[in-house]
DNA sequence: CTGTTAGCGCCTTCAG
DNA sequence: CTGAAGGCGCTAACAG
């Protein structure tokens, strides 16, 4: 033993708890870590000074040193979009279980703020990367991280071929619900209210939707097609205008929760009665959907499960850079009575 | 110039940009960083080299260097909850525009992640701390982040004068609104179902509602009053105990959405008609509470406002110290059909 | 205005 | 098993 614990002055670096042990550095080093053997004396020293200085390792320092830092850069468009913040919970989970934390960045809808956001994460030398991108390309990605080689899996909206992985939602298989569904309810005219066309889920499951329609044998009217944000105000417009047609459909498939919503509140303030006036039905089944009126039909599926799944990938990724992967999160649907039928 | 652009053996470090331009590394730091004045040569040609080696500072070893990481930590009990996520980016916001990055961890609702999150976020040396606690002890909270003095500024649930400041919501106004409503539609056996008494804002908002009913002369049987988590499923629990009641209420004020939505649930389970059969108001207005039937009377705040005055508190401290600052955000009553109003 | 020197805190050869 | 030395990449003193 030796002094009394620091008075504070700064805190405890290796060198104070090596000293106060009255060992060298190294060895304060590699007893914390537990690299080799020592005399139980020697460990024990190490680890109560460590203990008594309240001593913190620096994790910038070691990561300088070991090109390591354990982190991983998130980027979403938006963290307050109820889909972003569950698959940020999710990565959140399975990262933390391999030691990992995350350091999180908003590209706020636009390519120039992803840049910004790879950019900085570069910086801090993260060790790989979860991106759902909204538009970067190729190119511009490349150039970004490319250089480093910092391993990046894509979720939600992915990159053609890029980066270490992906994680996609079965968008295709959703519409096909969706669409199957309503066909079944007897639905001949059928409208799709869209989201981003920039985006993967966007274009996916407007192709999805002309699939389906045309493996029905169903022609779909140009005016039937609105795409937008994905934001409720864009459903609701969308709907009005959907509404306003001389042929207005009897049904229609929104391509999120915030579209369906828009819809609902268009249909209310226009006094529809739903699903006798106009049938609905959307892909993403938010939490709250039963309660809504009339209750939501809707796809729904796992959105932690696509973080967690997407994490994993990456995980495995940084260990031993393997060849690319791609995994598909599976969908079901959730009947309800938005769509015509009497359930729940 | 000289040789071609290096063949990304290694990436570009600043001795690498020194060395292509010509100067040394301390002027093309200098340069770089736009400290002090250069022969318009000599900045040019570092500025050229950084641009053909795409030189990326390592924010790490200026971390180490300057002790300043310009990184924020962010710890909430779950981030996937809707108020959070709103207020993480809020948060996230107000911190970019001061050029703060935000490293987030989940507490996971217990005292032991939320001390794991703080002491990683420690070691990682952010220069601030944005933290929503579940229940952290004073002391524990000064022993993990106290003696490096990290500034830390409490939102949603705080931590009775610690830290540099605190942001609370108004919940004692709010619960006045919601009672008062009641009250003004005639209710006298008014039923509260409340979240954690653990965190600050499920103890204030059940003391409030205790001295509002008070206030006005009423007085609150002790099986009105029922407390649990914050969670859909706990709502829908204390619904049907209170309306197993030989002398049921005949409102309910529920201390969050996921609480109402839970009351909501359990009504139509009983097929209850709302808000004849029972009358319901609740702390929180979701998003789709106008969409829910009936829609939602409820007390609602910016969330994203909550995490954003947090974050410029934080900012202030960390610039200059100076004393410790507690911000109320106000509250508004959103009168819908639940309570028994005929609005909207 | 520019270069040289030193060191942030840690880990990891290389000797002993 | 342990200690000494060096360096990760950058910036802040200190000279010139």
């Amino acid at each position: 033993m030796n002094s009394a614990p620091r008075p504070s002055g700064r805190d405890a670096t290796l060198a104070d708890v090596a000293e106060y042990a009255g060992v060298s550095a190294s060895t304060a080093s590699r007893a914390l870590n537990g690299r080799g053997e020592f005399t139980p004396e020697t460990r024990a020293a190490v680890l109560a000074a460590a203990e008594v200085l309240n001593f913190q390792p620096s994790a910038l320092a070691r990561s300088l040193r070991t090109r390591t830092t354990y982190t991983v850069g998130f980027v979403v468009p938006d963290v307050a979009s109820p889909f972003y913040a569950a698959a940020l919970k999710g990565a959140q989970g399975a990262l933390e279980e391999s030691g990992y934390r995350v350091m999180l960045m908003n590209s706020g809808q636009e390519v120039s703020g992803e840049v910004t956001a790879l950019q900085t994460l570069v910086s801090h030398r993260v060790d790989g990367l979860l991106l759902a991108t909204t538009g970067i390309s190729a190119g511009r990605f490349e150039e970004t991280v490319g250089r480093r080689g910092t391993p990046c899996v894509f979720f939600d909206s992915l990159l053609a071929g890029a980066g270490a992985g992906g994680v996609r939602i079965d968008n295709a298989r959703g519409i096909d619900l969706l669409v199957d569904h309503l066909v079944e309810h007897g639905h001949r005219s059928i409208a799709i209210i869209g989201g981003s066309l920039d985006e993967t889920s966007g274009r996916e499951r407007l192709d999805a939707f002309h699939a389906a329609m045309h493996r029905h044998g169903l022609s779909v009217a140009p005016e039937h097609v609105r795409v937008g944000r994905w934001a409720q105000e864009v459903g609701r417009a969308a709907t009005h205008e959907l509404l306003d047609l001389v042929e207005p459909p009897t049904a229609v498939v929104a391509s999120s929760a915030e579209l369906a919503l828009g819809c609902l509140a268009a249909s209310r303030e226009r006094g529809l009665r739903l699903p006798a006036d106009l049938a609905l039905v959307g892909f993403d089944d938010p939490y709250f959907g039963a309660l809504l009126e009339p209750s939501l039909t809707a796809v729904g599926y796992d959105a932690e499960e696509v973080g967690a799944v997407a994490a994993r990938l990456l995980v495995e990724a940084m260990r031993n850079s393997e060849a690319r992967r791609e995994l598909s999160i599976p969908v079901t649907l959730v009947p309800r009575r938005s769509c015509g039928c009497e359930a729940p």
